[in-house]
RNA sequence: UGCCCGAUGGUGUAACGGUAGCACAGCAGAUUCUGGAUCUGUUUGUCUAGGUUCAAAUCCUAGUCGGGCAACCA
């Protein structure tokens, strides 16, 4: 990270909820005082603005409260994953602005860990191997409405499950079979804790451990572990996992010799108008070609945006004005965009362009200067200047002329005087016609030093075509 | 129908029992050199009903509305 924590003398931020936990844990000594947070992303597509808000949250209050933040590849699900997402999630934290340091890891580098815990659960019969089909499991589970009741296979001893679970790693059982539950509560009114999945047989080549496993642990499962092995001490998402939180818990209340205990909080997700921050959708734009790839100028994702020009520091901006809450909300692009605008204008070199031209003759052509000194940015002086040739032949945008001008039209019209961006000033003297009657050009004299009238003054210039 | 979460102007948020504030958007002006910029001004709000209190956006109760949860996804 690249600036040291705030201390109080620093601007203040608003006080969020999640602010004020931390703040509060810290004060408490909780954890030693210690603050470790991850952004755990699924490398199963790219990110976007949405992930923006929970990058700039989880390493924003490392970096406030002095701790660390790990960036953490949830690869879990081998079936979607790949190493093109990885690299790529990596590049759009780091252009953000954000630095994990030593602190990046993979999910699957736990795998093994991971088994072994569950084989701990297994042994204090906190699990079991379950051979209900998916569909038979679809009536044990109950419904929000109704307990579930409990799998035959629920009370199978030890020893048994055991050998059925390395069994299962063994590779002896077909995708989808067999797999290892939670022994919970199948009548919990919070469906989650009805005996959940840990690990389900799946035979999917991972992109980094390849074949060597075909059970792979459950989100639920892993997640919390994997906080724990790295002494997360905040775990920050979104709201949608608010009644995982218990389950959450559970695993870390199984678990032994932990020296942080990992605490999940919930937040909204970012929603914005008119855009769409799904996953799944924009993955279907990039396969069915309708973008051209997942960095395309028009796709929400942080690559996306870097192409379009949008600097950094607009987006972290965007992250701090739209707030942290515990509802959901629908923020006007509106507000991305002033961002973006409000950090563009102290950077952004200025260039002028005629998009509907216009031609425009000067008649006092001998007295022309051949070019004229532009400013780059009227904002930072340090941005310099630059020359823009000039001549007797410019051209004017369609717009800023009318030869029969309304009220309180500042502009070119017969006659009157406008003044021209760094170069002096226009009086219209002549209108050339085509055929139809409609405006095919104008004449014009120029003086580098008059006036306009009243306070109309315009416009851009273009002694030549360009095309961009 | 069960459980969990939430509700402040058009939008996003602040106010932590004591004057409802800020930003975006909108509107109206200003501006002889960014007219999609800048500046000034301005409209609009505590979901409802009870209760506690000298005092409620804030605490309590009920209701209403919205979101989430029944993947061997994350």
């Amino acid at each position: 990270m690249s600036d040291s924590p705030n201390d109080s003398t620093a601007s203040p931020k608003p006080m969020h909820f999640i602010r004020e936990m931390i703040s509060e844990d810290v004060k408490a000594g909780k954890n030693g005082g210690k603050v470790v947070t991850r952004f755990p992303p699924e490398p199963n597509g790219y990110l976007h603005i949405g992930h923006a808000k929970a990058i700039c949250l989880d390493f924003g209050m490392a970096q406030e409260f002095g701790g660390i933040c790990h960036l953490r590849m949830d690869d879990t699900n081998p079936a979607k994953e790949s190493v093109e997402y990885v690299e790529n999630i990596k590049k759009d934290v780091r252009w953000l602005g954000w630095d994990w340091g030593e602190h990046f890891f993979y999910s699957s580098h736990y795998f093994e860990r991971m088994y072994e815990v569950a084989r701990d659960l297994i042994r204090k019969s906190n699990a079991y191997v379950c051979e209900l089909t998916q569909e038979e499991w679809k009536e044990y589970r109950g419904a929000p409405t109704r307990p579930g009741k409990e799998s035959p296979y629920r009370n199978r001893s030890v020893e048994e499950n055991l050998d059925l679970f390395a069994r299962m790693r063994a590779g002896e059982f077909p995708d989808g079979t067999l797999c290892l539950r939670a022994k919970i509560d199948m009548a919990s009114p919070n469906i989650h804790l009805r005996d959940p999945v840990l690990y389900r047989i799946m035979r999917e080549r991972h992109y980094l451990t390849g074949d060597d496993w075909c059970i792979y642990p459950m989100y639920d499962f892993a997640h919390p572990l994997e906080d724990a092995f790295e002494g997360i001490t905040h775990s920050l998402c979104t709201l949608e996992f608010e009644v995982h939180r218990p389950l959450y818990d559970w695993v870390v209340d199984h678990l032994e010799g932990l020296t942080t205990r990992p605490r999940q909080i919930e937040f909204a997700r970012l929603n914005l108008t008119y855009t769409v921050m799904s996953k799944r959708k924009l993955l279907e734009l990039v396969q069915k070609k309708l973008v051209n790839g997942w960095d395309d100028p028009r796709m929400p994702t942080i690559s996306g945006l870097r192409r379009r020009g949008v600097p950094p520091e607009a987006i972290r901006a965007f992250c701090e004005e739209i707030g942290i809450t515990k509802y959901e909300s629908l923020t006007d692009v509106a507000l991305l965009e002033y961002c973006i605008r409000q950090a563009l204008n102290k950077t952004a070199q200025r260039r002028m362009a005629v998009l509907q031209p216009l031609p425009v003759t000067i008649e006092n052509a001998g007295d022309l200067p051949t070019s004229v000194e532009a400013t780059n940015n009227p904002e930072d002086p340090s941005a310099g200047a630059r020359q823009i040739p000039f001549g007797a032949k410019l051209f004017i945008e369609r717009d800023d002329f009318m030869e029969v001008p309304p009220p309180k039209y500042f502009r070119l019209s017969p006659g009157k005087t406008v003044r021209i961006r760094y170069a002096g000033f226009l009086t219209c003297t002549g209108v050339e016609k085509n055929d139809d009657g409609t405006v095919s050009g104008i004449t014009c004299r120029w003086d580098p030093a008059g006036s306009a009238d009243q306070g109309q003054r315009h416009h851009s210039l273009g002694a030549r075509r360009l095309h961009a």
